[in-house]
DNA sequence: CATGCAAAGGATAAACATATCCTTTTATCT
DNA sequence: AGATAAAAGGATATGTTTATCCTTTGCATG
């Protein structure tokens, strides 16, 4: 249910974060995250925009994340991209509604509410420190024992 | 975070639920609902393939729910017209993650479940007969008191 | 300060979702 | 049977998201 456009986002800022210092070029995020490299281009521009990663052009340059992974909730990132919109009055404009959404609106919103909810409390850094079998973005050696 | 087309589903099977025996043309429920009533029909098409209303042409024709209320769950409407689709092998389609799926994609995946798991839940009979000062589709005329 | 590297930004294209229109089919009522 | 009502279905248009390409700007280094 998030975009393409904000899936793409996560695994670039996922992308930085497994190694916050060294600046990483478009090009090699675009390896890296398996994502179109000129779309991902626009991507990051946004995420430059919303201060999510800080950019350096010129040689050696790059993208870096702009925050520290443990304060970097998973929303952050969305929401830089491809913001989540809440359903803030009647869909249909009835007058009598406005704000007071009936029962159909609010169990909608309430879906987009408990969305946003479990990624602002999703960092990035819990993406990164609790192991799995799959390792975020990468080909690990792991083997699943007979 | 669920499409127009769905939105737009839940609105017509809110519609004809006021109302479980009298058959609504497109024109009424596009009325009522105010979703475009050519679009509508192609919306009330695909619910009536997936057995979610009931369909009869001609005069007195229209739509009817094909399914009690009490049993009929927002989540069978919306993937009627517009199926949610859960992650369920990694999406850059690394080998070694296959089905096992790193954090990232959990979390994602997390949100769908979630979202689902509400809609499931929540049948049509509940969104109406909940009240609140708003009622679905209706312009009511409660008032609020100053 | 000239050169090369890399991001920023603009223009365009392709794919998909949403919306409109028109014809065909099927049912109902004289 | 003929007329009318309404859904079914096809063709087309508009808008948005996703994707590609090319030019410009800014930075680092020799």
């Amino acid at each position: 249910m998030i975009s393409q456009t904000a899936e793409y986002a996560l695994r670039a800022v996922v992308c930085l974060a497994q190694n916050p210092d060294k600046p990483y070029t478009t090009a090699e995020i675009a390896r890296w995250t398996k994502v179109p490299e000129h779309y991902l281009s626009k991507v990051l521009l946004a995420l430059a925009k919303h201060e999510v990663v800080f950019s350096k052009k010129g040689l050696h340059g790059g993208y870096v994340l702009a925050q520290d992974p443990e304060n970097l909730p998973l929303l952050n990132v969305i929401n830089a991209v491809d913001p989540i919109k809440h359903i803030k009055s009647c869909p249909l404009k009835l007058k009598t509604h406005g704000a007071n959404l009936c029962r159909l609106h609010q169990r909608v919103n309430e879906s987009i509410d408990m969305m946003e909810d479990l990624f602002r409390t999703s960092t990035v850094a819990l993406i990164l420190s609790e192991p799995t079998q799959s390792i975020p973005l990468r080909e690990s050696i792991t083997q699943v024992r007979a």
